[in-house]
DNA sequence: TTTGATAATACAATCGATTGCACAAAAATA
DNA sequence: TATTTTTGTGCAATCGATTGTATTATCAAA
């Protein structure tokens, strides 16, 4: 009597004396099973507190209703608010939601990803780590015919659909900032090249410099800095530089705030001396001092969109459904970290 | 040709004229299957991608190694760096993780587990939701005889395993060194009291005072005070009083943080005229002017308890586990916002 | 009373694996 | 050569559901 039991649908078949086709049946309300023993069924299966098991549910029918969603980390915020609208989405269109996290290393991603394909998930959406070189993982989906949809971090060779936001106006849009701040030399702290979102911002400073006519120097670009630690390091050396930039635009707002940190221990002031801005809008950026500029880059719409898009694919019969790729556009949050002309 | 399809097990025998279960028992490495077949199986099997379903096998074996993790929200740093905790030992034991977020939602939590119980999960971590009234929906594990365990916010009536931080000793020591720093009117913002964490550290606010003779005052505590926003009403408040105190405990990083905006705002100064202590370290404290005193939780090493004692209850054979708890001591990190005494 | 239609339920296959048991062929022993 | 043992495979049941196809029982019409 104590041992815990998992009652199925053959336990209820058997105490009402049928079987469990029609047990089942009276469950999903079928007209060819009778009303009393409908009711007699419900009733049961209500006092066992029964549940159909998933696994031989999912088996049976080919599907859990399951997505699977592959992030970096899940906390950092801006993949926290996709997440949410993710959620947003899934519950609404009774959709599960299996949230993994990388830790950015692709030999993560691959044994997740591998452990997801066999029936996990129905379903993927995947920003990709800031370790992983190659994607023969990611291409495991189609073969398997699991629709996947990237968004932010995308894998942009491959031919599926993406919800990304513009990056490059992003980068523009900042970079365009610090020069009409007075900015005239501006260093560029980068993110990993092969990811398609910081190679875009990096264009994106490129591009603007040129429009302005201001000169580019590979000396002012740090590649692969996007952590606290590396952006302090970064702006360590920009201060044992002869000739000191007077802006920084940062490729996350982690590495800017590190820069931050370091120029204000080593008595620079920001946004007078140099100023910097940041990107991802990180809830941070509004309480430090001096508060930081960013880009906001709209997390949870993303999330809504990547969604969306994905139940869209999920749900067509369509035999080859043509990818699409959405992108969002990024809003620049102007706070003090920039701001020289103002009250200079 | 173009069709994507899943490989099974059945596929693998008729291409080689055997049968699945000598399919199956060569990818187990059998000793009962020749050299040779399990050779060709093998080798097919790795051509074709095959990965065993999960829904199939887990159905079969009555058990997908699979840990649920319930937390209000992923992205406060607590919770996201207990999850890190549970994500190394499950993978060293070769678990997986399933995580669920209940966005502080009583509803949201229950549905949720009411998925998880049909055989998504093998065994439970969870931390309760603010909204959660009563325990019903985590009776349901044990009727089904999956192991739960809690950790932080936990269902005390409940007899099962716990894994808690000692937020009583927590909230002493934070209150023994506000008056240390000399404060003697101390107010306190609270949690919701029906949550075992936040009841705790009232207590040991409430003790402190007694403990050092200081008067409590009804006025000075502030219910259901944890978020940012009712942090900084919470300081307008007490800046409207006629008696203003000179020190604040409060239960949560994200009011003091309100507070502390708030006093600035209305040229109040932390710590001179009023010192701030928060509750659970999360980083913002070490960044934010002035930065902010508070209490560690040791969030990865509560991950790493919880999910061992859960392993070892799902893998013990004995009838009836014996529930354990674990307390674990917390660690004040005395910052700026309550040091009083040193420059002054 | 016989036939036909209809209603309610039972039987059996299926999803993709695992595993005890039976059985054949080959090898070892008598 | 006959018998036993070993070795390698196949058959069939099982996990917990769903669902197409019997198969009864019931009742109305002829």
């Amino acid at each position: 009597m104590n041992k815990k039991k998992k009652y199925t649908i053959q336990d209820i078949a058997k105490e009402l004396n049928t079987t469990a086709s029609t047990v089942s049946r009276a469950l999903q309300d079928n007209p060819r099973i009778s009303e009393k023993m409908r009711k007699s069924v419900k009733e049961l299966a209500d006092r066992l507190d029964y549940h159909p098991d998933f696994r031989a549910l999912s088996l049976k029918k080919g599907s859990g209703r399951t997505i699977g969603v592959m992030v970096p980390h899940i906390d950092r915020y801006f993949f926290s608010t996709v997440l949410r609208g993710i959620d947003e989405v899934a519950t609404e269109m009774k959709y599960s939601v299996l949230i993994c996290q990388s830790f950015e290393s692709a030999e993560k991603e691959e044994l997740l990803i591998k452990s997801l394909l066999s029936g996990k998930v129905d379903g993927m959406l995947a920003s990709v780590a800031a370790s992983t070189k190659h994607a023969s993982h990611f291409e495991l989906f189609g073969k398997r015919g699991i629709p996947l949809v990237f968004f932010d971090r995308a894998w942009m060779p491959m031919n599926v659909s993406k919800v990304v936001i513009d990056d490059y106006a992003g980068a523009v849009a900042s970079v365009r900032h610090l020069v009409e701040a007075g900015c005239r030399t501006i260093a560029h702290l980068a993110g990993p090249q092969h990811i398609n979102v910081y190679k875009n911002r990096t264009s994106g400073y490129l591009d603007t410099l040129k429009e302005y006519g201001l000169q580019m120097d590979e000396s002012m670009i740090f590649q692969n800095t996007i952590t606290r630690e590396t952006g302090c390091k970064a702006m360590s050396e920009i201060l044992a530089m002869d000739n000191l930039p007077d802006g920084i635009f940062s490729s996350g707002d982690y590495s800017a705030l590190g820069a931050i940190i370091c120029a204000r221990e080593n008595g620079i002031r920001v946004p007078q001396d140099i100023a910097i801005t940041g990107f991802a809008n990180e809830p941070f950026g509004s309480i430090i001092h001096p508060s930081l500029t960013s880009v906001d880059q709209h997390g949870a719409e993303m999330g809504r969109q990547a969604a969306s898009l994905l139940i869209e694919e999920m749900e067509s019969n369509i035999e080859y459904f043509i990818p699409r790729t959405i992108v969002l556009k990024p809003k620049l949050i102007i706070r003090d970290s920039s701001q020289r002309k103002p009250n200079h």
